[in-house]
DNA sequence: CATTTAAGATTACACCTGTAATCTTAAATG
DNA sequence: CATTTAAGATTACAGGTGTAATCTTAAATG
């Protein structure tokens, strides 16, 4: 059995295209590369190229119909969004995510939601922890 | 006058031997080999490579002392993670910092210590902006 | 059916990265 | 002073990345 752990690392500019698919899918090619253009000016080249490789990575794949494709992603967002922070939280914050918040809050980058939100998912956290 | 914004990414391995820095310093370039091969077997010439890319990031500098450097950092440890943290939950997270918080809770991520830190920042905050 | 599209495949290309090895040269040693 | 270190500078080199342009070819069109 192969480790298998292949970490395949998404880029940053292919996870903005592998997020325009998440948003919805099965896609074109063209249907994502409209999505994007609505905030990035990306080349249609540019976004066939990301979604080429993100093929290659075996985090997307495609049905093909007549001569195009329709991509469908090979991973959730939440399982990839979660890999992520932990890795990010692991590296700056040595794995602990208090110091994270801490930090939004000294800058003021908490918002009056962002707190209530936390408060809530706290209770949560203690009715199943506590 | 120059845009100056010039976005110098500081790669994941240049972070290492940073944050070795950070640690403490001044440091000499074997300080930081020794700091870091309690954790990492790197070979030296990599680490020397590592601070040199640093350097001419401008995010290093050095006094030097006959033969050797002494390096010391020119960005805080609190301003670059600050930064990093921001543009992380943006990308990822809309710039909301509870989803991400969310995600650690329901993976089960989120350590009694956790829980603890976070409320009282919380209360913290409600006494500032509450 | 012949020709034009247009979709994806292939190629490009400079810069970044991880990971060192080799080169220069001033300092330490004998 | 001559020679050996050893510190940093320079060079290496195969991927990865951002950003497309060119090539192939099946499908749409006339």
């Amino acid at each position: 059995m192969q480790t298998d752990a292949k970490k395949t690392d998404i880029s940053k500019t292919e996870f903005e295209v592998l997020d325009a698919l998440w948003e919805h899918y099965p896609a074109s090619a063209n249907d994502i590369i409209q999505r994007l253009n609505q905030n990035k000016p990306w080349h249609e080249k540019t976004v066939k190229t990301l979604l080429s490789r993100l093929v290659k990575k075996q985090v997307v794949d495609f049905d093909k119909q007549q001569r195009s494709y329709f991509y469908f992603p090979l991973v959730e967002r939440s399982t990839y969004i979660q890999k992520e922070s932990n890795s990010f939280v692991s590296r700056l914050f040595g794995g602990k995510v208090a110091p994270l918040v801490a930090g939004f809050a000294n800058s003021d980058s908490l918002s009056k939601e962002d707190v209530d939100e936390l408060k809530s998912l706290i209770k949560k956290w203690e009715r199943n922890n506590g």
